[in-house]
DNA sequence: GTCATCATGTAAGCCGTTACATGATTGC
DNA sequence: GCAATCATGTAACGGCTTACATGATGAC
């Protein structure tokens, strides 16, 4: 996930290590707070796989991609970027990275994989970052959300009703319902807005309605995509 | 907080593990699942710190009513069979928990204790547990949960405008934000509620005084009211 | 007697953290 | 030259998960 997040941020612009780890916690603040001793570490995996390549200081921006050979050796690698300007031959000047073709892609698979634990943040991340999908990836997206919220209200609904809990737990899933409740509206008027929008795009007229929330039942859609 | 929910859930009656690993999943479930690979450890944790001890399966010493739940129906019987025969002490058997006056003492400091990181979970976990927490702690910790509220609230508000977010990530934020706000208004009711009732009481000190009963008692009630 | 379920545990590993160590740049 | 900040990294560790290994019990 964190390389999702990374890749999300390098895709609008390169940037060094310092800079990334103060917009995670910025602009995706509210999702992350992340730490140079798990940064770094992934922007090694992620250059080392490919994803990524460190910009050379001195280079124009015109320079088209791959330029650095990543061979995995440090200084080397180094070396080669620094190329001419070098202050004094160190290792500890910033290093920009930014994302390949290859990152390109492994982004987009990122995006849309399936991430099964941790719900909420998955989700919330992959979202902020919707706007490099295509529509109906989008779409779906949305509705394994919506899916996911169901399940979990109906499971609450089902597993046991006000007794058997004391007040302050009571409470607590009640709001906590609730909660799930207005997410689960929230995400049908998405799912709407993205319909209506891929309808005004694609001159085919939708089978579905536009009114999407049923207010109340949860019954589960009358669309169901493809669950993988 | 793993040692807090343990805890929390044999504070009512002993448990051996296996149960205990099926009622976190299901009465504290939308917390939390937990796998034996953590449960286990942290017991064995919990029993050498003194916080629970086992509950020996032939003698129940000062009759400690009711001890092991049935997972089947058939309590009884095994409880039986297991007193007479004894099998081979092997260590595959199941060993109930209980806790001690020590874990008790945890239990209330767990409870009370700071935990900065991950505040969703550790406040709704707190919380479920708070019937245990005397009128003024519990008014305590939810003034704690208002003031993270509310400096998440005026960090988001701080942080930026609209501008500069695409308009899902837009959309996110203020969803975000508008689950937060009625977190908010939960919070303060249930502030208000307790303050009633703390108002409402005289001020005389709980009836839980450590002098007469000692080791051994389970608190019980813990149940209050029915259908709401 | 064997299968499903109950029950306890261990091992490996992932993903992230804090604390630490160091170097480079900038402003005064 | 010196401090503050920028910037990169490593080491140790922590908590939790999955996968695995094992044993006990009751039903049929």
């Amino acid at each position: 996930m964190l390389e999702l997040a990374i890749l999300g941020l390098l895709k609008d612009q390169p940037l060094h290590g310092y800079e990334l780890k103060k917009r995670l916690g910025e602009t995706l603040g509210f999702l992350w707070g992340v730490s140079y001793g798990s940064l770094y570490p992934a922007l090694r995996r992620l250059e080392q796989a490919g994803a990524i390549e460190v910009v050379a200081p001195g280079t124009p921006p015109g320079s088209a991609s791959s330029a650095v050979p990543a061979t995995g050796s440090l200084t080397g690698d180094l070396a080669a970027a620094r190329g001419r300007r070098l202050p004094k031959a160190s290792r500890r000047t910033r290093k920009a990275y930014r994302i390949t073709d290859l990152g390109q892609e492994l982004f987009a698979e990122l995006l849309v994989a399936d991430h099964d634990g941790d719900d909420e943040r998955a989700f919330a991340l992959k979202f902020a970052f919707c706007r490099h999908l295509p529509g109906d990836a989008r779409i779906e997206l949305l509705r394994r959300r919506r899916a996911d919220l169901v399940e979990r209200l109906s499971k609450a609904r089902r597993s046991r009703g006000p007794a058997g809990l004391d007040r302050y737990t009571r409470s607590l899933v009640e709001h906590r319902n609730q909660s799930t409740e207005r997410d689960l509206e929230w995400v049908d008027e998405l799912i709407a807005q993205e319909q209506r929008a891929s309808a005004g795009r694609v001159p085919r007229p939708a089978a579905s309605a536009p009114g999407g929330t049923e207010r109340g039942q949860l019954d589960a859609a009358s669309q169901e995509g493809a669950t993988a």
